[in-house]
DNA sequence: ACCGTCATGTAATCGGTTACATGATTCT
DNA sequence: AGAATCATGTAACCGATTACATGACGGT
C-alpha cells in the first residue's frame, strides 16, 4: 500500500463516493458535472486516474465486472472514509485565491469598460443557472451542497455588482 | 524558437516585465509578492522556470551579468509585448471557478458553524490587509492593480457576509 | 445498416509543487 | 565570529491537461 498524497481532487472523489456508494469513473464524471463541478471542476481523465491512485493508497477498493464492459466500480474503504472525515472535520490551513482570469487581465491593462461588459454577461448567465438549480433541487439537497451553491450565488452577485460599476464608467 | 504554450503564469511574467522593464527572477518574486500575488500566487521556482521558457519562445530576451552573481535579466521582446497586449485586449474565454477549500469542505460535510468561525477569522484578517494596502498605496497605484485590489476587497466582504451568517446558525 | 452520441478508457506531455542547495549580507 | 535571513537558483517527481482511441447503444 503505497503512500499517496491526498489532494483536493482526492477529496472530491472520496466525498462523492461517500455520497454515492459504489461508482464507476463515468458515474463520478456525471456526479461532478451535476454537483461540485460548478465551483471545482475536474477533467474526466482525472476521474479515471484518481480512483486508481486512491486504490494504491488503500483509500478505495475496486471491484471489476467480469463480463461485458468490465467496468471498474470503486467504493470507500474504512481508511478512505476516515481520511475524508478527518479532512472535513479540520479547518482549512489556508484561504483560496480569487484567481479570476478577468481580474488578471484587468490588472495588466485590459480596458475596464469593455472587459466589464463581457464579464457581466457571463456572470449574469451563470447566476441564472445557479438560481435555477437552487429553485429546482434546493429543497431536497443535502445541507453541504445547498450551502455551497448559496456561496456560489453570493459570489456571482458580488461579481455582478463589481463589473456593473466598471461597465458604466 | 520553439512553440511554447502561454499560460496565465506566462502572462503574469510578461505583465510584470512590462511594468518593471528589465528584471531578474528574484525581482519578479518580490513583485509578485507585492502585487498580483494576493489573488494569483506563484511559487518562486516558477519565476525561474517560466522566464526561461518564455525566452525559448522568443517572448523575452535574456541578458546575463558577466561577473559577480551572473544574474539573468529578462525583458520583453516585441513579440512578448504584442502577445501581452493581444491577451489583455481580448475577452476571457471562460469564467474562473470559486475553488475555495473551505466551501469544498462544507460541501462534503464539514460542520457549518465551526468551519464558519474559522473562515471568518481568516477572511477578516485578509480584508484588513487589503484595506491597509489600498489606504497606503491606493492613490499612486495604476488603474489595473487598484481595480484588482478593489475586486479582492469586494469578495472578502462577500465571504465575511456569508460565513457570518453560518457562524451564527 | 448507419450515424451520432454515450461510455470508457489510455498515452504523452508538461506545468507546477516540493525539496534541496549554497553563496552573500546583515545583525548580534 | 557565528547565526539568521536574503538572494538565487536546480532537481525530481507527479498531478493535471490534452489528445487520442474505440466499443456499445439508441434512434432513423
Amino acid at each position: 500500500m503505497a503512500e499517496v498524497q491526498l489532494t483536493p481532487t482526492s477529496y472530491v472523489v472520496l466525498g462523492l463516493l461517500s455520497l454515492a456508494g459504489e461508482a464507476t469513473s463515468y458515474d463520478l464524471k456525471r456526479l461532478v458535472a451535476q454537483s461540485v463541478g460548478y465551483f471545482w471542476a475536474l477533467p474526466h481523465s482525472q476521474l479515471y486516474a484518481e480512483p486508481a491512485r486512491l486504490a494504491k493508497g488503500g483509500y478505495v477498493s475496486e471491484r471489476r465486472e467480469t463480463s461485458g464492459r468490465r467496468r471498474r466500480y470503486y467504493s470507500l474503504t474504512d481508511r478512505g472514509r476516515s481520511a475524508l472525515e478527518d479532512w472535513a472535520g479540520s479547518l482549512p490551513d489556508e484561504l483560496g485565491e480569487l484567481r479570476d482570469p478577468g481580474i488578471l487581465k484587468l490588472f495588466f491593462g485590459a480596458d475596464p469598460a469593455t472587459l466589464a461588459r463581457g464579464q457581466l454577461e457571463l456572470h449574469e448567465r451563470r447566476l441564472s443557472e445557479y438560481e435555477a438549480m437552487l429553485a429546482s433541487m434546493g429543497s431536497h439537497l443535502p445541507d453541504g451542497p445547498r450551502l455551497a451553491l448559496e456561496a456560489g450565488i453570493g459570489h456571482e452577485h458580488e461579481y455582478i455588482r463589481y463589473w456593473k460599476e466598471l461597465a458604466a464608467g
